[in-house]
DNA sequence: GTCTATAGAGCGATAGAC
DNA sequence: GTCTATCGCTCTATAGAC
């Protein structure tokens, strides 16, 4: 079996990437330094920058990195049956809420947000591949639903931005600064809530 | 007159808090340095060092005092005269909104974010000083709808979180992240949206 | 490609004069 | 309190041997 020799392929850059991803999702950017990297790596500083050209592209391929997981996250939020609102939309809500507040993702977030401002490119990249393309993946299912005439909505990109907002509600905040969490309760009424609201606002008018 | 001459209440030490709320704000607490505070506060920073601990102090004192000025400001969200529950859920949207997209409250939430992992006070302190304290001031308002029967609540706390979060959607996202923002119709879509669906689901029953 | 060693700059924090 | 000067360290990035 021929291993690949090109440069991208090569066991050394996958660690490298691995530790980086590690070392960046833990400490941010800015706190985390190149000798934590190559150290984390089990490689030397140098063979760090024979891969990349400096900090900045390391982080950009990080980020690129977790961007197409986060793509592949958001495509697989689906529900297969769809017969009942009200199951659909408990499903999707449950779906969403596990990916929101996953450890990695949360902390790919405040690392995005972060370095916003130094690294805007970046947060384009980043917001085409989760929160966009999640919504248009689950638009998908609330277009379902309508044509169904299980919900009757005018905008369904809207209805889907206020549902995805009310599920980003104080829970997923506290989540998000690493403030102590509210219990399964307080998780399980978010969710009923943003279901039932939807449900209340978007039923079929007889 | 007789001026104080209190460490706290010193000129330099005014200037030290202001620029360096400038220079956090602007590049992030890890990317600025205490050199750069010195030299746009015009002070050397020998002075900073008399005046604060560390740089996690000098901090720590900016964003308490964004905290003092954030709460200030959730307490300002309030609507006069309340008579018609949509006119009043606009006011209110208007209000937190504009609050919401302001460049500095942008910037402080971005940064708190970012290191909330390494200060965790501080983002708890900021949690209760802005969203929890606007919250609670937000609820009183939907208190109001409910005993004057506009509206029709069993969880006002559910319901305001709902509302905040649908106002919390792409727009506001977009502004945190520092893309190109949507324009004025859409910020007015997504207000009338979040008081349309607000009104639908707690509307009083017949 | 990978290492060791180090350059060269910038960092937080302090010493000591005034 | 405020300054200048500097310590001691860490940082990103590179040079040169293999």
């Amino acid at each position: 079996m021929l291993k690949s020799c090109s440069a991208r392929s090569s066991a050394k850059r996958s660690a490298i990437l691995d530790a980086a991803q590690r070392c960046f999702l833990e400490h941010g950017y800015a706190s985390t330094s190149m000798d934590t990297v190559a150290a984390t790596a089990a490689v030397s500083k140098a063979t760090i920058y024979a891969h990349f050209q400096s900090k900045d592209q390391l982080f950009a391929a990080i980020i690129h990195r977790r961007c197409d997981s986060l793509a592949c996250a958001a495509d697989a939020l689906e529900v297969s049956e769809i017969t009942d609102a009200r199951a659909t939309l408990t499903t999707l809500a449950r779906q969403l809420m596990s990916m929101l507040l996953d450890g990695d993702v949360l902390c790919i977030y405040r690392m995005v947000v972060a370095e916003s401002s130094r690294h805007a490119d970046l947060a384009r990249t980043y917001f085409e591949a989760g929160p966009t393309r999640g919504k248009q993946r689950l638009s998908k299912t609330l277009d379902a639903l309508v044509s169904k005439g299980l919900l009757q909505i005018d905008d369904t990109w809207l209805a889907m931005d206020q549902f995805i907002g009310m599920l980003r509600g104080e829970h997923f905040h506290r989540a998000l600064l690493g403030l102590p969490a509210g219990d399964r309760t307080d998780l399980e009424r978010t969710i009923e809530g943003a279901v039932e609201t939807i449900m209340r606002a978007y039923a079929p008018r007889a």
